[in-house]
DNA sequence: TGTACATCAGTGAACGCGCGTTCACTGATGTAC
DNA sequence: TGTACATCAGTGAACGCGCGTTCACTGATGTAC
């Protein structure tokens, strides 16, 4: 039996989910509307409880599917990339992560711009897809001190920092041995400038510099790998 | 004559920005809501009509008054300090746009943020007072180079990249001899590492850390020198 | 296979609320003579 | 200094629109015997 209502109801949850992400890159996520969505359907406004508990659950859609549909995209431009190429997987990465956000800016603002006003994402439900990118950026840290490439710490990396980093660094699960606190530092910058540079050219930050952030962005990766690599 | 008319209006005009700041910080910029600000300034909505042209005018005004006081946190934090002393200008500099985005998250969130959907900022009213801190990293970045302590430019600068660098350098009005394409791009990374750090922390994406993202910052800023300066 | 009952999908009205903006108007402040 | 007129501030009603969510209800799909 196929399962008529089974049949229409993941039709259905699929649709309310795309509708609401056309929604979104139309009025934004403040004014993602349950009714616009509904009327879209061509439903009743009521109708689309039956699918969805509320306006905030589909925000959460939203946010969850989003963030498994970038890391899927990231991992699979890796999956081409020979492991022993330290740089090359950080390139790779790197570049994947510029497509999807240039491809999807709304989405990208959704997971790395403002937070939403009155909204807090349920951190059981967002935590664990949120960060697969940045797990397979920890991997390749730890590949990279594995092969004792690690780039020369900074200079001033004084003993409170190096105590911090090492607690976050047993938080990750991970010992010291499999990562140690400057190159998670490194790690962090790195991160930082990844997604910095991705968030400038999505929300603009420097006016429309056209294919020029394109080049812009390969230099912050290869200034960021200096920091980890080498 | 004191001008009853023109004090009046010139406390409106500040009431009107003040409460409209703190309408910003319940309820994000997509909701900002003149009539809101009216109510809470025991008006009739359609009074501010007087004194403000349309919401997204005040929204344009909250920008510009946010871009100057960041710029002028700034500017004083980095008057008690040797201009000799580069490294420690770019350490002030960053703390100081830290300090401002941790004490101000949503006025740094208009900024640095999401855009803000069916907003477009004139630019002729934003862009000067947007890029004034930008404009102290350019100076520093060429302070640097006159004292001929540029970093060592990163292993895989190809030609393009740095034609593409060239170009922007005199879009900024300066030649190469005061800011060379390496250096420019450096300065490009540090920017956006900065400002990904800001963010990273007043967004909360990596959940709350509390006093650790100030370590973050100081260890992030300390590897963006590493790509400007020695 | 057919019937009886339970489950589910979708409706439409309602509640109570919000918004930006315009417009004709009253009453106070300012200005020119 | 006083009066006549012009300017401006603020009102309140209105237009036309939006929203999330609940609730009693109809009619279709599914299930157990």
């Amino acid at each position: 039996m196929a399962g008529k209502r089974a049949l229409n109801r993941q039709h259905l949850e699929s649709e309310i989910v795309r509708l609401g992400r056309a929604q979104l890159a139309e009025v934004g996520p403040a004014a993602l509307s349950l009714r616009a969505v509904a009327r879209e359907l061509g439903m009743a406004s009521s109708a689309v409880y039956r699918y969805v508990d509320s306006r905030d659950e589909l925000l959460t859609r939203l946010i969850v599917e989003s963030y498994d549909a970038l890391a899927g995209d990231v991992e699979e431009a890796l999956r081409d990339v020979d492991g022993d190429d330290l740089g090359g997987r950080w390139f790779t990465l790197g570049r994947a992560m510029r497509r999807w956000g240039v491809d999807h800016p709304h989405d990208w603002a959704l997971l790395y711009g403002s937070p939403v006003p009155g909204y807090a994402a349920p951190a059981e439900r967002t935590t664990d897809p949120g960060t697969r990118v940045l797990m397979m950026v920890v991997e390749l840290l730890c590949d990279i001190q594995a092969a004792d490439r690690a780039a020369a710490p900074a200079a001033g990396a004084d003993e409170a920092r190096l105590t911090g980093a090492r607690l976050q660094v047993t938080e990750f699960g991970l010992t010291e041995e499999q990562l140690g606190p400057e190159l998670f530092l490194g790690g962090i910058a790195a991160w930082t400038l990844l997604t910095g540079s991705v968030s400038a050219e999505v929300f603009e930050q420097f006016g429309e510099l056209g294919p020029s952030y394109e080049v812009l962005h390969d230099s912050n990766l290869e200034l960021a790998l200096g920091m980890i690599l080498d």
